[in-house]
DNA sequence: GGCTTTCTGCAAATCTTTCGCAATTAGTAA
DNA sequence: TTACTAATTGCGAAAGATTTGCAGAAAGCC
């Protein structure tokens, strides 16, 4: 259905790599490039790892992806309409834990208030250590 | 006067190199390591960057300095004295402004709360648009 | 079906960070 | 001060991630 206008609508060509491309991102909710294409490759061994990085730049400058750094080295894109939460990465186990947008909110309006600065949740990394590694 | 005990109570040897770089961090704020490397080059030409490398790692692993990903590729060093704040990167002119670490108090609490989970104030990146920014 | 432009695959080039190793140097004790 | 041991530096090579140039393949349009 939608799924071929959503392509075009943005001016894409619509090839099977592409469609391939942004699936992968949004059945993994987040992932590195490397990751995208393993995921892509399931069904479409072929793939080059450049294709991957170009359709990620190029769906992302039309606005169906974004991407964030968690850390580490690699970028981690993320589908843009799961851009509810933000991402708590542990720096002991490396897990991208997820919490609603609303924890921040009170956070968000001090910055906005205060330094004027405007927050873009939907690009949020979070530094810590998670419950299971406070635990240990 | 305690700049060498300060480097020599961790355990560490007191090298021309070590404290350059060490001075280099405070001095900068934040900054990657090439930056760091450029700075500690207009003293001491000589040095080479894996010097800079592994010393910004033995610095941080004594806790004198801290690295932070505030975005794109590297990652951001600062002296650990000065990691009373947060950073507030622009994705726009990719300035870093700081704020302190009160406003997210709130924020912060929530998130131990609610997740357990404990968040590393000193590691952490705030992505957003700047008063700056905003204006245009 | 034919044409134009955008994509893809591939290989090479970059960039950043890490490593191995031999030579140098700091800290320590005689 | 001198000698000794271990830490540290410089340098070049290696490794990993991302980008780029190009020629051929495919998509969208007539």
């Amino acid at each position: 259905m939608a799924d071929q206008h959503e392509l075009r609508d943005k001016g894409l060509r619509l090839t099977p790599q592409r469609e391939l491309v942004l699936s992968a991102v949004r059945e993994l909710g987040h992932a590195t490039p490397e990751e995208v294409a393993e995921k892509v490759r399931q069904t479409h061994p072929g793939i080059n790892l450049s294709t991957v990085y170009r359709n990620l730049e190029t769906l992302e400058n039309v606005g169906l992806v974004q991407h964030t750094h968690l850390g580490h080295g690699g970028a981690t894109y993320h589908a843009a309409e799961e851009l509810t939460h933000l991402h708590l990465v542990c720096g002991k186990c490396g897990s991208v834990g997820d919490a609603p947008i609303d924890v921040a909110a009170n956070f968000v309006q001090n910055l906005s208030d205060d330094y004027g600065f405007k927050t873009d949740v939907t690009h949020f990394a979070i530094y810590g250590t998670c419950a299971a590694c406070v635990d240990k």
